[in-house]
DNA sequence: CGTACGGTTGAATTGGTTCAATCGGGGTGG
DNA sequence: CCACCCCGATTGAACCAATTCAACCGTACG
């Protein structure tokens, strides 16, 4: 059954690169164990020291920082085939948390190993870099999108680049996919509060580009979402380039 | 005059990492052409495909986006040490531009010199990646920044960054350093107006905890300034950990 | 000497927050 | 089986932080 939900970090990591049967096997066998994490547990913390990198499998997770005065921010949302602490390979202590906002199933992985398998297979090597500047490329489209776009264009560009990544890992059907985050998380990741996220998902719906209804979103009119988003996917680097 | 210039770089990628002779000779060697950028003169600009990788050697440089509306976020500042589009080493088109704050002085690196780099040098590899994913945690703090603190901590947060940053690259005089930016451009990384940012520095100034005039900040109470911030330079990665 | 750019300040406006109340569904214990 | 409760969604009203628009200053520069 690990088999199987491996299909995503293959998937992933096999993106724009050439990996040879060696790679793949190394992928199979860094992921010594499989593990569940409980909705709201923490998989790491900030602070911590953790033995092993956490690479998600199936459900969604969230990277997040605590303010001193209680209020948190989300910095990414962790998919199937994303890693949860991949910088411990480098840094001892983590900077920020990872938090399983539904049941997560992760692989675990020795840092030793990692670094063994990316100083000895380049292609792999690459492939993990390439992974890691989407991962940077994601987080400087966040800070426009934080710093420069309204509460409107700014739910509506999470909506696009969630849609896009989602299709990226065949996790569509049609225009609708599972988004299982409160308005609360939702805000949490946009620097609004959960009440204006009401509002605004309101006013999408009201409009006829998008719907959030039972944990599943809706993109009823793509294109116009993409426009008053200002969304360009170049970034996520989903096609050749 | 090449050689004096290369110090940043060679200090920024020993950092925390064991690089041996030819390690050194290779990030001398790599940089094979200098050259000078005017204030305000783009650097790359996205979509471009640019052959050579950047490297800051002098001056400051910035990443940045603009949106369809005209308006521009900041996503970096870039400081000597700092590689302007890495990312083409892996991907071939930037997805957004980098412009010159200051005159700049660049080396220009060959890509494909810098693959084999990493491919054959698994120390400068390490210290490649370790720079990277400092990059990748100030982005994090700029999230944070930009989604959960008001104009006031935002800039005193900046300033402490940035004042940290400059410690660690040698560049400061005692609490002050050189800061070429005008209210604009630091609103434009901000997330804030011009008009906003100007009040907020009459604020700090008049509260006492710091300075900037003539393009010159100075911390004015180094201690209460990082505190109003929440500031923790963990994320920097500075230290040992 | 004029012009352009960056900084400074005031007044009006507005996008988003805060506080508060209500609603609905799913799970639990009696 | 039903009553209760809790969590998340929803909506209204008052408030506030930041923007917008506008005027004015100083100074570097052609």
């Amino acid at each position: 059954m690990l088999e199987g939900l491996m299909n995503p970090l293959i998937a992933k990591f096999q993106m724009g690169a050439m990996l040879s049967a060696d790679d793949h096997q190394s992928l199979y066998a860094v992921c010594e164990i499989k593990q569940t994490v409980n909705r709201s547990m923490d998989v790491v913390r900030e602070g911590d020291s953790p033995a092993h990198v956490y690479i998600v499998l199936d459900g969604w997770a969230a990277r997040y920082k605590v303010l001193p005065d209680g209020s948190r921010q989300i910095t990414a949302f962790l998919l199937p085939g994303d890693f949860c602490n991949g910088e411990i390979t480098v840094f001892k202590k983590m900077d920020h948390s990872v938090v399983a906002l539904t049941p997560l199933t992760v692989a675990l992985a020795s840092p030793d190993t990692l670094i063994a398998m990316i100083r000895d297979q380049p292609e792999l090597a690459q492939a993990f870099r390439r992974a890691a500047l989407v991962d940077e490329a994601v987080l400087r489209a966040w800070v426009v999108n934080l710093g420069r776009r309204d509460a409107y264009a700014r739910v509506a560009h999470q909506a696009c680049e969630l849609h896009a990544r989602m299709s990226h890992l065949s996790l569509l059907k049609k225009d609708e996919f599972d988004l299982p985050l409160t308005q609360e998380q939702l805000g949490d990741a946009l620097g609004l509060t959960a009440v204006h996220v009401n509002r605004i998902l309101k006013r999408l719906r009201d409009e006829g580009l998008m719907q959030l209804q039972n944990r599943t979103l809706t993109l009823l009119d793509a294109k116009r979402l993409g426009e008053v988003a200002g969304f360009n996917p170049d970034y996520l680097h989903t096609g050749t380039a």
